[in-house]
DNA sequence: ATGATTTCCTGTAGGC
DNA sequence: TGCCTACAGGAAATCA
């Protein structure tokens, strides 16, 4: 699922691959998808130029730039099963490829697919685009967060510690597979109350949370199922350094005790019995 | 206010 | 081998 190191990652593809062109034809096979006018959007897209690409929260924002138009933010969610791909026009479409995008001089497309169809897109415009909904209501970026502002942020905060790191209004872009890394590398229990925590608890996770989101990110992501791919379709590597996401019943790397698989936050979470107790 | 539940969707894994 | 069901989950709405 892409979570911030894979949105981050795919981010940064495009950027190196997509700042500066300018937009031709836009295809949209899938209309749904697009929670703005589908007119607007194929309107506004051509002959607009790639000014820059952001990431907030698992959000992707690709700014589009024209001399005599409103700049304009083109919001994507790649929600579980979202690829953004940049491929040579010559390459025949996936299945499940929802829009495509030439660019001026022809030759690489930019191809959104999603099997599951949970992705979205937006079109706002730049100026706006932080104020209002979806972006307006996102938590601080937890890479962008010193230690004061953890503590500040969850220090405010009542219920279970799972629920509160994948809600996006608390931190912005941690999901499910980040939520039980960094718990087991905080050594605290899913469920764990966070005003029970003294500050030492919080400072660990803060820095788990840290180590685990760089660490990941340094690996381009982690993929299960080839879900999750760059936009040159490369899966990353940091499922293989997972410790407890999708490890259940195996024996904990510190400790040896079987990954336990329960429910928490309504979410399939796995944890490390012996090493994240509760405090 | 918090957490659980439901909806959207389809490929895959597991059971029989 | 083939069919069927359960499961995976991000966000948002709804319910308890």
């Amino acid at each position: 699922m892409p979570e911030l190191p894979e949105v981050e990652t795919v981010a940064r593809g495009l950027r190196q691959a997509l700042v500066g062109r300018t937009l031709a034809a836009v295809t949209l096979h899938r209309p749904d998808l697009l929670r703005t006018d589908p007119a607007l959007f194929l309107a506004e897209l051509p002959g607009r130029t790639v000014a820059g690409v952001r990431r907030r929260g698992k959000y992707l924002l690709i700014d589009l730039t024209s001399p005599d138009r409103e700049a304009l933010t083109w919001l994507v969610h790649l929600g579980m099963t979202g690829q953004l791909l940049v491929l040579p026009a010559a390459v025949p479409l996936q299945s499940h490829t929802h829009l495509q995008v030439d660019f001026v001089p022809a030759g690489r497309q930019l191809r959104y697919r999603d099997p599951r169809r949970f992705g979205f897109w937006a079109l706002l415009p730049t100026a706006q685009v932080e104020k209002e909904p979806p972006l307006v209501h996102l938590g601080p970026e937890p890479l962008e967060m010193s230690l004061a502002d953890f503590q500040a942020v969850m220090g405010r905060q009542r219920g279970g510690l799972k629920a509160l790191l994948l809600n996006q209004r608390v931190i912005a872009g941690v999901g499910n597979i980040y939520a039980d890394e960094a718990l087991f590398a905080a050594g605290l229990h899913p469920r764990q109350r966070a005003e029970e925590l003294r500050p030492v608890h919080l400072r660990r996770l803060y820095e788990a949370l840290q180590r685990v989101l760089r660490a990941a990110l340094a690996a381009q992501g982690s993929s299960i199922d080839a879900g999750y791919v760059s936009v040159e379709g490369r899966p990353g590597n940091y499922q293989d350094q997972h410790q407890v996401y999708g490890r259940t019943g195996h024996p904990c790397r510190h400790c040896g005790t079987a990954i336990q698989h329960t429910v928490v936050a309504s979410r399939s979470t796995h944890f490390c019995p012996r090493c994240q107790r509760r405090k």
